[in-house]
DNA sequence: TGTTTTTACTTCGCAAATCTAATAATACCA
DNA sequence: TGGTATTATTAGATTTGCGAAGTAAAAACA
């Protein structure tokens, strides 16, 4: 009956690959509808979490440097999402604040992957979800993703253009 | 006992974005290591899975444009570890040919993030195994990584620089 | 056969995410 | 006070990626 180890190998890198491919595609359609991209939204969601971050603070958490940070909140300031407030007890750091239109489209971004699924997520039974939660931290740690505080937001934000995909698509 | 099923959610959710960043992470290490980048790497593993593709394939299993593996050609051709030869049957066609440096990088490179993985996923208690399979599957599902033949590699092809990751990282 | 359409690939220009290095301002320490 | 460390930005470079336009070859059609 078992099947032989290597063909399970095969079959969780293959599963793996597919969760980061969709996470990926996913990114692109989340961003080109919310008007933002995958990092710019990451920038957001920090924002929201962490209330008025400074760019120091949000390129640590997102692993990232400073001046990433500093072209990423550009263009959340270009798109009226975010302001920069300049900090009054540290003068050489200033804090990110969100606007209402950032808010908003926080509000309106997430759904695409997300909900998709947390709406399956939530109807598995309850041993089955336990079953989940610990096969994917298990392989968490197999990977080797340090203690990382990741926010429970999925988003890959590693994409580039906020185009649909390429043709083929088979 | 059973645990409120939001936290789960978050649980999910979060063990799935550590997977996403190690995998960020790791390709950037890799790539850096093999002295080519994720998405470069890509070309060559399906070069050598497929033997000789044509551009259009390479396209095809990567789901981009055609632009997008010209350019990345151009830089295997460039670092001397691919090359084009024209084909005979149809001329407006060439073939994407590994050379021995190329599958010498292809060697080599997997490993990080790889055999990391493989190592720990072996060393497994076989149902322990089973599960894990089974759980990414159903994951990936629940994402709607649609019928995608996605080669049993790991790599996430959506890293930009090839450096090490920020200053942070704590 | 000759014309039209389709296909394959390349070139070009552009955008986004990142990085490193340099710079300016400020804070901290001795 | 002077020297060092920290914060943020700027400047410049890379890489991935796209779409549009161009070229050449093959296929379809009439």
């Amino acid at each position: 009956m078992t099947q032989n180890p290597h063909n399970r190998m095969d079959e969780s890198l293959i599963a793996l690959r597919r969760i980061l491919r969709a996470t990926e595609l996913y990114g692109r359609d989340l961003a080109q509808a919310a008007g933002v991209t995958p990092a710019q939204l990451r920038v957001l969601q920090i924002v929201e979490e962490k209330t008025d971050p400074t760019p120091k603070a949000l390129a640590t958490q997102m692993g990232v440097s400073q001046a990433t940070v500093t072209s990423l909140v550009d263009k959340l300031v270009a798109h009226g999402m975010a302001l920069r407030r300049a900090s009054e007890l540290d003068r050489r750091q200033s804090n990110i604040v969100m606007t209402d239109k950032g808010r908003r489209t926080l509000e309106d971004a997430p759904d695409a992957l997300q909900q998709r699924y947390v709406r399956k997520f939530v109807e598995l039974a309850d041993w089955e979800q336990a079953q989940l939660v610990a096969s994917l931290e298990r392989v968490a740690d197999m990977l080797d993703a340090k203690g990382l505080d990741a926010a429970p937001v999925l988003a890959t934000g590693a994409l580039r253009s906020v185009r649909k995909p390429g043709p083929s698509q088979a």
